[in-house]
DNA sequence: GTTGTGACATTAT
DNA sequence: CATAATGCCACAA
Protein backbone atom coordinates (compact mmCIF):
# COMPACT_ATOMS: atom_id res chain seq x y z
CA UNK A 1 0.00 0.00 0.00
CA UNK A 2 1.74 3.07 -1.29
CA UNK A 3 1.77 5.98 1.20
CA UNK A 4 -1.05 8.36 0.34
CA UNK A 5 0.38 11.75 -1.12
CA UNK A 6 1.08 14.27 1.66
CA UNK A 7 -2.55 15.49 2.60
CA UNK A 8 -3.00 19.37 3.39
CA UNK A 9 -4.26 17.93 6.52
CA UNK A 10 -0.94 17.64 7.56
CA UNK A 11 -0.23 21.25 6.53
CA UNK A 12 -2.41 22.36 9.52
CA UNK A 13 -2.10 23.57 13.03
CA UNK A 14 -1.65 20.84 15.09
CA UNK A 15 -4.59 19.59 17.48
CA UNK A 16 -4.89 20.22 20.58
CA UNK A 17 -4.25 17.06 23.03
CA UNK A 18 -7.96 16.67 23.77
CA UNK A 19 -9.05 16.84 19.97
CA UNK A 20 -5.76 14.66 19.28
CA UNK A 21 -7.75 12.31 22.15
CA UNK A 22 -10.45 12.16 20.54
CA UNK A 23 -9.46 11.82 16.93
CA UNK A 24 -7.25 8.68 18.28
CA UNK A 25 -10.26 7.07 19.86
CA UNK A 26 -12.40 7.63 16.80
CA UNK A 27 -14.88 9.78 18.31
CA UNK A 28 -14.93 12.59 15.77
CA UNK A 29 -14.64 10.32 12.62
CA UNK A 30 -18.05 8.75 13.56
CA UNK A 31 -19.93 11.88 14.76
CA UNK A 32 -23.12 11.91 12.94
CA UNK A 33 -22.88 15.32 12.09
CA UNK A 34 -19.62 15.69 10.96
CA UNK A 35 -20.23 12.98 8.34
CA UNK A 36 -23.46 14.66 6.96
CA UNK A 37 -21.07 17.63 6.32
CA UNK A 38 -18.16 15.73 4.87
CA UNK A 39 -20.85 14.22 2.18
CA UNK A 40 -21.85 17.19 1.32
CA UNK A 41 -18.40 18.34 1.13
CA UNK A 42 -17.09 15.43 -1.39
CA UNK A 43 -20.78 16.55 -3.77
CA UNK A 44 -19.33 19.73 -4.36
CA UNK A 45 -19.07 20.16 -8.27
CA UNK A 46 -15.39 20.14 -9.12
CA UNK A 47 -15.13 24.10 -11.24
CA UNK A 48 -17.42 25.19 -8.69
CA UNK A 49 -17.63 26.37 -4.71
CA UNK A 50 -19.95 26.62 -1.95
CA UNK A 51 -19.97 27.96 1.69
CA UNK A 52 -19.65 26.89 5.35
CA UNK A 53 -23.75 28.09 5.94
CA UNK A 54 -24.77 26.50 2.77
CA UNK A 55 -22.91 22.87 3.28
CA UNK A 56 -24.01 22.82 7.19
CA UNK A 57 -27.68 23.89 5.59
CA UNK A 58 -27.11 20.74 3.13
CA UNK A 59 -26.52 18.58 5.34
CA UNK A 60 -29.35 19.71 7.49
CA UNK A 61 -27.72 21.48 10.29
CA UNK A 62 -29.17 25.25 9.49
CA UNK A 63 -27.35 27.88 11.62
CA UNK A 64 -24.41 25.67 12.07
CA UNK A 65 -21.94 27.42 9.62
CA UNK A 66 -19.07 27.29 12.61
CA UNK A 67 -19.73 23.42 12.51
CA UNK A 68 -19.11 23.52 8.92
CA UNK A 69 -15.89 24.60 9.82
CA UNK A 70 -15.11 22.04 12.82
CA UNK A 71 -15.56 19.44 10.55
CA UNK A 72 -13.28 20.85 7.99
CA UNK A 73 -10.38 21.10 10.63
CA UNK A 74 -11.50 17.67 11.50
CA UNK A 75 -11.55 16.37 8.14
CA UNK A 76 -9.88 12.77 8.63
CA UNK A 77 -7.25 11.95 5.83
CA UNK A 78 -8.40 9.50 3.69
CA UNK A 79 -11.06 10.89 2.01
CA UNK A 80 -9.58 13.87 0.28
CA UNK A 81 -12.08 15.78 0.75
CA UNK A 82 -11.98 19.51 -1.65
CA UNK A 83 -11.60 21.33 1.31
CA UNK A 84 -10.72 23.93 -0.64
CA UNK A 85 -14.10 24.46 -2.43
CA UNK A 86 -15.68 25.53 0.67
CA UNK A 87 -15.46 29.23 1.01
CA UNK A 88 -16.73 32.27 3.15
CA UNK A 89 -20.39 33.95 2.88
CA UNK A 90 -20.03 35.26 -0.63
CA UNK A 91 -17.04 32.94 -2.00
CA UNK A 92 -14.50 34.76 0.13
CA UNK A 93 -11.32 33.00 1.15
CA UNK A 94 -11.47 32.81 5.14
CA UNK A 95 -7.88 32.41 5.86
CA UNK A 96 -5.55 35.55 5.91
CA UNK A 97 -4.71 36.77 2.49
CA UNK A 98 -1.18 36.21 2.92
CA UNK A 99 -0.99 33.27 4.34
CA UNK A 100 -0.11 29.86 3.02
CA UNK A 101 -3.44 28.49 3.48
CA UNK A 102 -4.62 31.57 1.75
CA UNK A 103 -2.30 30.92 -1.55
CA UNK A 104 -2.79 27.16 -1.68
CA UNK A 105 -6.41 27.08 -1.68
CA UNK A 106 -6.98 30.33 -4.40
CA UNK A 107 -4.03 28.04 -6.23
CA UNK A 108 -6.15 25.02 -6.10
CA UNK A 109 -9.31 26.82 -7.35
CA UNK A 110 -7.84 28.34 -10.14
CA UNK A 111 -6.39 24.83 -10.84
CA UNK A 112 -9.96 23.64 -12.19
CA UNK A 113 -10.59 26.76 -13.49
CA UNK A 114 -12.22 29.25 -10.85
CA UNK A 115 -11.47 32.47 -10.59
CA UNK A 116 -10.30 33.74 -8.04
CA UNK A 117 -9.57 37.56 -7.50
CA UNK A 118 -8.47 39.50 -4.34
CA UNK A 119 -9.50 35.96 -2.32
CA UNK A 120 -12.72 35.62 -3.98
CA UNK A 121 -14.65 33.98 -6.58
CA UNK A 122 -17.16 35.09 -8.75
CA UNK A 123 -20.87 34.62 -7.65
CA UNK A 124 -21.52 32.55 -10.81
CA UNK A 125 -19.03 29.99 -9.29
CA UNK A 126 -20.82 29.52 -6.06
CA UNK A 127 -23.02 25.84 -6.52
CA UNK A 128 -26.66 26.40 -5.23
CA UNK A 129 -28.03 24.29 -2.36
CA UNK A 130 -29.25 21.77 -4.78
CA UNK A 131 -26.38 20.70 -6.77
CA UNK A 132 -24.55 19.72 -3.24
C1' DG B 1 -21.28 24.86 35.58
C1' DT B 2 -18.72 28.70 33.51
C1' DT B 3 -15.63 30.82 30.26
C1' DG B 4 -13.10 31.25 26.11
C1' DT B 5 -12.48 30.11 21.24
C1' DG B 6 -13.36 29.54 16.45
C1' DA B 7 -11.68 27.12 8.50
C1' DC B 8 -18.82 31.43 10.26
C1' DA B 9 -22.84 34.77 9.04
C1' DT B 10 -25.38 38.94 9.10
C1' DT B 11 -26.24 43.53 10.16
C1' DA B 12 -24.86 48.05 11.57
C1' DT B 13 -21.52 51.89 11.43
C1' DC C 1 -15.02 48.97 0.71
C1' DA C 2 -13.46 48.10 5.94
C1' DT C 3 -14.41 47.36 10.68
C1' DA C 4 -17.29 46.46 14.59
C1' DA C 5 -21.03 44.52 16.92
C1' DT C 6 -24.07 40.59 17.47
C1' DG C 7 -25.80 36.17 16.94
C1' DC C 8 -24.67 31.58 16.69
C1' DC C 9 -23.35 26.84 18.55
C1' DA C 10 -20.24 23.02 19.53
C1' DC C 11 -16.13 22.07 21.76
C1' DA C 12 -12.27 22.55 24.87
C1' DA C 13 -10.32 24.20 29.12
Amino acid sequence: MPAPKKSFHALFRPLSAEARRKKDSLEIEDDPSLQAIWEVIARVPRGKVSTYGDVARAAGLPGRARQAGYALRHMPEGLNLPWYRILGSGGKIVFPPRSKHHREQARLLRSEGVEVTKGRVPKSAIATLDEI
